[in-house]
DNA sequence: GACTGTCAAGAGCAGTGCTCTCGTTTGTGT
DNA sequence: ACACAAACGAGAGCACTGCTCTTGACAGTC
């Protein structure tokens, strides 16, 4: 019964489609802080009320805009990542810094919702762990395909980490072992680090602008990760 | 003329800081987002228009909180640093590292009012920019105390980056090279986005507790900044 | 053709930031 | 000692918010 779809059912999934676009537009313009339903529902010659027949509430908006956020920066990652060189792992790690950071200077207000302060409540619903965990598995998709280095870089964890480590990558990637996954971590809080102090105003002075800095991490943290250089 | 504080003057300042400590609770419980000028007058039993004597905005008392949750993490990290043996520049490191996320663990709200979405506008005013150096100038001076690596690790900026570095050295760092400023950043946003993803739940599912993987990432840094192992 | 569930609309509630006005208090210069 | 000006708290009020409830109209189904 799902392929049917009544003229009611297409009218509501256009509707939500529209809602969500037109509050997109004023979350770009204006930030998640001022986006208003009312406003959005004066925008779509609507009354407020109206909405709340598609989103039960401000919050569960919001959520959609976050889900969606993270669907369009991991599809954004994955994108930049398929179209580089697929042998050069360097390559294909600089292709996904730079598409994380390029949408996030692209859509600061998305980005902000999304790795910013967290605003409903205080968790974040089970709907957005899915999207949420798209980038981080850009970037062990990247980890994975570069050949293994000779002598992998840094430390070994021990103790509650290994453990911890080594049952996330029997989930993700098995043949990665625990160093493997630390390190990809470390380079992923680096990465989304870079960025949020970028895009909040942290590096206004020090590494200002923030360009040159970000590329320079980027080949830091390739190193460090293990990656070959360019061919 | 400033020596001599008339009554109303005090009864003023103390007036303003009762706010601020009043506004700090709320925050604390609930956020910034829910944070009301008009039940903080409530709380002191006042009406709302009253508090406009002392922060023309609601921004503005913000602006305060945030001027003063600048200053606290700074001081807690100073704090902790000098607390740490003078000579042993990696435990001043861990010090600093887990001072900020300590802090940052206790005070939720205040750490993302800070190093969060941004509230006010999109700029932060300048009033904010000495005080958001503080935890910064610890980790610089950490590092300065460090004795020079025989080989330092990592790449050597270059172009414009390494413009901007020595200029930024010059100014609060002379002897150190744009190498080292470069790996300080780095170590910076490193330690800011660990524990920004920490708290805001991005590590929830992967580095759960993140604990272990904090302490594993510190001293991952530790190496990279080129400090010495603890005797 | 009657019935049921969905829909937009409108009124309304409690709450918000902020402005303006009104007496009152307080400090200061004459 | 008096008068003037600045600062103050209180209150009313504006425009706005998220959200609820009720009402009447329409569409899809039996």
């Amino acid at each position: 019964m799902a392929a049917i779809r009544t003229a009611r059912q297409r009218a509501r999934e256009e509707l939500t489609l529209e809602i969500k676009e037109e509050a997109r537009r004023q979350l770009a313009a204006e930030g998640a802080q001022r986006l208003s339903l009312r406003a959005v529902a004066r925008e779509l010659g609507m009354v407020s009320s109206a909405l709340y027949r598609y989103f039960p509430s401000r919050d569960d908006l919001l959520t959609a805009l976050i889900i969606d956020a993270y669907e369009a920066v991991g599809e954004c990652a994955e994108s930049a990542v398929a179209a580089a060189p697929r042998a050069d792992s360097r390559a294909r790690w600089r292709a996904l810094c730079n598409a994380v950071r390029d949408w996030a200077r692209a859509h600061p207000h998305e980005y902000a919702l999304v790795y910013g302060t967290p605003v409903p409540g205080y968790q974040a619903p089970q709907d957005t762990v899915e999207p949420a965990a798209r980038v981080a598995l850009v970037l062990v998709a990247v980890v994975r395909g570069a050949p293994p280095a000779e002598r992998p870089p840094g430390r070994i964890p021990a103790g509650e980490l290994a453990e911890q480590l080594t049952g996330l990558a029997s989930q993700i990637a098995p043949e990665l072992d625990a160093a493997a996954i630390a390190r990809a971590l470390i380079a992923w809080t680096q990465l989304f680090g870079m960025v949020s102090f970028e895009l909040f105003g942290h590096l206004v002075g020090s590494a200002d602008p923030s360009g040159p800095f970000f590329e320079h991490a980027v080949e830091e943290l390739a190193d460090y990760l293990g990656l070959p250089p360019s061919p």
